[in-house]
DNA sequence: CTGTTAGCGCTTTCAC
DNA sequence: GTGAAAGCGCTAACAG
């Protein structure tokens, strides 16, 4: 079933039943709703690769997450499909291992597939600044906004990390911690690396010091952050409250510190980052700062969207994060002798 | 930059460039490594829409996803890509509402994008039964075992639910438990249904009578599962245990349960369903029924690429689950007055 | 082994 | 308003 028979049936030229398909105003409204009759009974779809073929161009975006273990990037995606509907693109999803380069991926995908678009979830702060140059089309990168990074086809939408750090870290002081841990990725995670600022602004605001031996290093899935706190405690490292770069890192943390005998919250504090909607279903409720997941996918197909279809340049949106506040801090219950 | 471009710089005709593309035998090794340098140096992609205009279908797999907020199918999703990579195909992400009829979304995407084939994650057999008749290419339904299907370009790949939830029922009972409640999807929903039975089964042989008040209706998502356990509280519902047909749902049950005072699992233990990998690390530990994922996307992959390019015929695989012991459920120490 | 050539289904000038 | 016809980049006979 192609373009030619529906012009058989129909009685009209090839032309003009492409010119219906693509909605085009030249021609006659009988003409129109008869070939959109014809279409129908027959049950066509135009072929999208003749298309794309001839017009050069999808009506596609594609996602490239980098590290498929995030739950926050599951929760976010489904909210990024649906945005993409509804602007009438259709998204496909890349799934990429935690340490790829996530530019050459796109750069293979952009010769396969020719998205009009790219949203990435997450990614390397130098692996944009070492090639993103070279990538022309449209791009969100989302639940990321950092300032060394400038690119006129490059909008960044997420939370301001450091402040957001901050505010957790902050937290927890207000609770009466001053001995806290903080579990996250290296400093060559620009997300992690800015969090970790702002927990030790929110330290050396308290008049604190922020201690790199209560710093464990961990991936965002549950098994690393599990490992990395059991370091930690083999360490005897000493501390009353945590602060866990992601929901999924505090469950692993939390997971270790309870085999290991401490209660979550009496004895350790824990706050987490994302708001996925585990948190809200775990015990005890996590206390986390919420990512705006919905605003942060909607404001991403927006403004690619925007740059697409009206070449409008990139911008950064720094949307506000909220402390949820659940069960897993409590006020500070010990002191420790050495200070 | 096209395959006539390489051709006048290579020297040869396109044809050559066609077939050294497609690696085929009949080229000299010499001219194939030339045309391959040629082809590295200038970057050259092959438009992959001209290709598959031509041959009128792609390398791609479609996954089909119902219910985006099944975490189970988060997990899988991501052994499914890797295991459709191993095979040299790339795999398309659909996701679908709980309530969509995947096979309509099926026979859409097919016109779209002509997947060499499908593979659904869950679905409902009266769905099945009704539409997939009109499809024709390959397909997988992957986590759903039906004896009610039968069609010849149809595998299954599943663990056998009425059986899987023998164990986890008898389990309970081997605790001591009798009054068991259920949480579960509709009859409407196969798994589910048969989930239902091996509960009803595994009751029976002890002795015991499944008691419909016993049973809440849950959608596999935790919000659901969290209402669905406060429902059954309100009732008074009398139990010691609690069957939930996922992990998810579980989970969710249980912040309803901790919620309401109850102990997990000095009051009431749990048994979930799945073996996300959440499951490993919550706080307790899950006991459940560990579906064998990876060998699940491994056997679809596997099958559906068998059908596809040596036409084999469809199969059905049933996977044998594994009691996870976790720390969720603990002899029954209770006794009620009224039997 | 290699080259020539006719389309795949669609869009888009350019005529009418 | 509508139609005829020239490709988009590639594959696959077929001919050599």
């Amino acid at each position: 079933m192609t373009i030619k028979d529906i012009a058989r049936i129909s009685g009209c030229s090839v032309s003009t039943i492409s010119r219906v398909i693509n909605d085009r105003p030249d021609v006659r409204p009988e003409t129109k709703e008869h070939v959109l009759k014809v279409m129908r009974e027959a049950g066509f779809t135009p072929n999208t690769n003749a298309r794309q073929l001839k017009i050069q161009q999808s009506r596609s975006l594609v996602f490239v997450v980098k590290g498929a273990r995030n739950l926050f990037f599951s929760d976010f995606l489904v909210q990024l499909q649906r945005a993409a509907t509804l602007y009438g693109y259709n998204g496909i999803v890349s799934y990429l291992d935690e340490n790829a380069n996530e530019i050459d991926a796109a750069e293979k995908i952009l010769r396969e597939i020719k998205p009009k678009g790219i949203i990435f979830l997450g990614g390397s702060v130098s692996n944009f600044q070492n090639g993103f140059a070279n990538i022309t089309v449209p791009s969100v990168l989302a639940t990321l906004v950092s300032n060394e990074l400038n690119f006129p086809n490059l909008s960044m939408v997420g939370v301001d990390d450091r402040a957001a750090a901050r505010t957790a870290v902050a937290h927890l002081i207000a609770q009466g911690h001053s001995k806290i841990a903080v579990l996250g990725g290296p400093a060559t995670s620009y997300p992690s690396r800015m969090r970790r600022l702002g927990a030790q602004d929110a330290m050396e605001n308290a008049g604190l010091t922020f201690d790199d031996k209560l710093y464990g290093l961990s991936n965002y899935d549950f098994e690393s952050a599990y490992h990395a706190m059991n370091s930690l405690l083999a360490r005897r490292a000493e501390f009353t409250a945590l602060f866990a770069m992601s929901d999924v890192i505090a469950f692993g943390a939390i997971r270790a510190l309870v085999s290991a005998g401490c209660r979550v919250p009496e004895d350790v504090s824990v706050i987490g980052f994302d708001g996925i909607t585990m948190s809200r279903y775990c015990v005890p409720v996590m206390t986390t700062i919420v990512q705006p997941s919905e605003q942060i996918a909607l404001q991403s197909i927006e403004l690619l969207v925007r740059q697409i279809e009206h070449g409008a340049p990139a911008q950064t949106v720094t949307l506000q994060p909220e402390l949820q506040q659940g069960e897993s801090v409590c006020p500070c219950r010990r002191r420790f002798e050495s200070v």
